[in-house]
DNA sequence: CACCACCCCTGGACGC
DNA sequence: TGCGTCCAGGGGTGGT
């Protein structure tokens, strides 16, 4: 792998069919940018699509307003500062499967990427791999490149607060706790007040914020709990299994440099290291690894969910 | 209040 | 090769 692509290994959240922004890959979208943007000033900002960006007391543009977008003349001018324009990074921070950066000046941004956004960093003298669907730009000072959100399916997107803590508790305080450290005890007292399946109750992001699709049936593949089972069913026991099962994967993934979908050697230059990471994500019909059996698969909580009916009965 | 269906979007896979 | 169709996903909104 080239120097210049190794730029975009951790950086990039989802490329196209390869890697979906989980927490895991939110987590390492963090630790890099925030390796390679601490301390730098902004000194310029470019918006390139207007309806991705979102200033804290606006309502979202485009399709939050059922089929009904804003004409883009609707949108106010983004003042630069808003924009984070001369102010300087002083962290990155991530709660479930968002990001925020947060600025000295008070201000704070706050970056979404959804099903296939990026936040990249660009060095100084390269080139952005790929300058489609690029809708911000930050032009950093002192030679410290460029930070780019690019995000296709315009899934994701970047809104902006006054401070951090306006962030915080207009968006966060919203958030479950974060799948990495919650602990068994409040999910299990969260699960004994409501009756949704289980796969459900995972992707909640207000229970508990970071777990997505890939990650919700592999940690119920793992602790073997059927993804249709009630939640106020599950026992102590069930629910240590099931965090204890999560933020293994979690932490594993992380390890891994995040959830691998079809072309691991694309995104990171190393093939075969991670393609069997998954027991069930995207295996339907296929034989379950443990027992041998088909993996059954079906839509629950609007999302197509894989399970072994062997190893994870519905009792 | 709790829960759930629908919808936003684009590009890759696949069939013909 | 090209065209059409389906599908993936997070989460906001509005309906039940």
């Amino acid at each position: 792998m080239t120097g210049l692509s190794a730029q975009f290994t951790c950086s990039s959240g989802a490329g196209l069919g390869s890697r979906m922004p989980e927490l895991p890959e939110v987590e390492c979208v963090r630790r890099s940018v925030e390796d390679r943007v601490l301390g730098a000033q902004i000194r310029a900002a470019t918006v390139h699509r207007r309806d991705v960006v979102c200033r804290h007391d606006e309502p979202r543009g485009g399709w939050s307003r059922r089929g009904k977008a804003p004409k883009p003349t609707r949108y106010a001018r983004i003042p630069r500062h808003e924009l984070g324009v001369g102010a300087t990074i002083n962290a990155v921070h991530r709660r479930g499967k968002q990001l925020a950066i947060e600025l000295d000046r008070a201000g704070a941004l706050l970056v979404h990427l959804g099903m296939t956004g990026q936040l990249m960093t660009v060095a100084e003298r390269q080139r952005i791999p790929q300058t489609d669907h690029v809708h911000i730009t930050w032009r950093l000072a002192d030679r410290r490149g460029r930070l780019v959100f690019r995000d296709p399916r315009r899934f994701g997107g970047v809104w902006l607060y006054p401070s951090m803590q306006a962030l915080v508790h207009e968006r966060w305080d919203e958030l479950g706790e974060d799948a990495l450290t919650i602990a068994p005890e409040t999910l299990y007292n969260a699960f004994q007040k409501t009756a949704r399946p289980v796969k459900a109750a995972l992707l909640d992001q207000q229970r508990l914020a970071g777990v997505g699709n890939i990650y919700a049936d592999e940690c119920l593949f793992q602790a073997r709990i059927h993804p249709e089972q009630t939640t106020n069913t599950l026992t102590r026991n069930d629910v240590d299994n099931l965090v204890s099962a999560l933020t293994r994967i979690l932490h594993h993934a992380i390890e891994a440099g995040g959830s691998t979908i079809r072309d691991y050697a694309d995104s990171l230059g190393t093939p075969g290291s991670a393609q069997h990471a998954h027991a069930v994500y995207g295996r339907g019909g296929e034989p379950c690894r443990v027992c041998g059996g088909t993996l059954a698969h079906a839509t629950v909580a609007q999302r197509t969910t894989v399970w072994c009916p062997v190893c994870q009965p519905n009792p």
